[in-house]
DNA sequence: CGGCTGATTGAATCAGATCAACTGCTGTGG
DNA sequence: CCACAGCAGTTGATCTGATTCAATCAGCCG
């Protein structure tokens, strides 16, 4: 692999967009390039937290397990986003597991130099900030909607959600639908059943990885104002 | 309120702790103090995030609300933290509310002025990093214990967390029992009958607001091995 | 001594999980 | 090209943890 193809992969990461072109040759010169089949698991709760990831191409989810096997989908992450950034300003350990769910190209870059960047570019700690701030309004909604809301109404909200990022009513699932349930905090029966229920409702017409929104506003009002 | 008052009440802040005295004195200049009492509300979710705090003295409780009344709380804040930092970085609203639990002071610092003090101090900004990491990993726990743990193995973890705080087998409640509750995603009879359920296992006594730890390793048992 | 608020207890109900059976699709190998 | 193994998803019956509703109790302050 060599550099200027590690400088373009970079350039395409959200949280490194605006950096300049020295900046992302630094950054580079101490990425390494990881490829993984579906299923890989990439770290584990626990585990030390040496590097901080990227997803180049491919899918990547992070999630909880409980010894009951059931689990928590925390996010997904695709082509463009960062993650694992927890250890990298703590110097502990992954707070969950991460697996590719496809397969994917990630840069993993080392913590301890990854530090050493941000200490010179504080516009990327900016970045960086504004990076976690926003995950972590990502998480209070979660919260909200794990504690306050029932399935049907997190369906709603996800479906939304999709919405949004496809922009359009005629929805394709992005994910099977046993990882959508442990998104939801749910399992695969109950999720079938939910949706179920809002077809029965005549607010979304399923077939198989397709949905149709057919009332967006009921969606909005069973979701509740927040995102 | 003189000058010198306020540099001191944010050196006790953890966040501004090793700050050089020259910061600590800009941050003064834009700090304003707040005093509020029991009940009063400091922000509402929605609300323009204009505004990050500190608790000096008192405490606070950040929460979301359901129509239907149900609560849950996100974070208690006592002296020394700081919190709503999600809008800074941001700049738009604040995700969720906020509310005195107890009459309290604040430092009240506007954003703006903020985010050009983190600009000239590379070093607080990585503090903040850390702070902003710890509470996402704070949020991991608690997505993982809202979707995998039942109420009596989250009440389990809560009191080894008051334990490692009070660094003692003898609690004492560090909040009423129906805020309890709402922290820990549940209603107050639900909480009170997982107390009643640990007690007769012989695994705590409580009497009131006191609350012995008679096999400490059994808690850790049911709460699982992180924290 | 009331009267308010917080906490507890009991009975009924409910959403969601569990368990089990079945469907349907896909890809592989005979 | 068909058969069948294997997995994802659905459906039904049952079980259970938690909420709801209602009543009571304990403590605290005026």
């Amino acid at each position: 692999m060599e550099k200027g193809k590690k400088v373009k992969a970079l350039s395409g990461v959200a949280l490194f967009a605006g950096l300049p072109e020295a900046q992302l040759r630094t950054l580079a010169s101490i990425t390494l390039l990881k490829r993984v089949g579906a299923g890989d698991i990439l770290f584990e709760a626990g585990g030390p937290g040496t590097h901080f990831f990227a997803v180049l191409s491919g899918k990547v989810r992070v999630y909880r397990a409980a010894p009951s096997g059931k689990e928590q989908i925390l996010h997904v992450f695709g082509p463009g986003n960062a993650f694992a950034e927890v250890p990298v300003f703590e110097g502990k350990t992954y707070p969950a597991n991460a697996q590719a769910l496809e397969e994917s190209v990630l840069a993993s870059i080392p913590r301890r130099e990854f530090v050493e960047v941000l200490r010179r570019d504080p516009e990327l700690a900016l970045g960086m900030l504004a990076l976690l701030s926003g995950r972590l309004r990502g998480f209070v909604t979660q919260i909200a909607q794990l504690s306050l809301q029932e399935v049907p109404e997190r369906l709603a909200g996800y479906l939304l959600l999709l919405r949004a990022a496809q922009n359009t009513d005629e929805l394709i699932l992005d994910l099977p639908k046993g990882q959508i349930a442990a998104y939801l905090g749910t399992i695969p029966e109950t999720l079938s059943r939910a949706l179920k229920k809002l077809a029965d409702q005549g607010i979304i017409e399923t077939s198989g990885v397709r949905v149709r929104l057919l009332d967006p506003e009921a969606l909005e009002r069973l979701a509740g104002a927040r995102g």
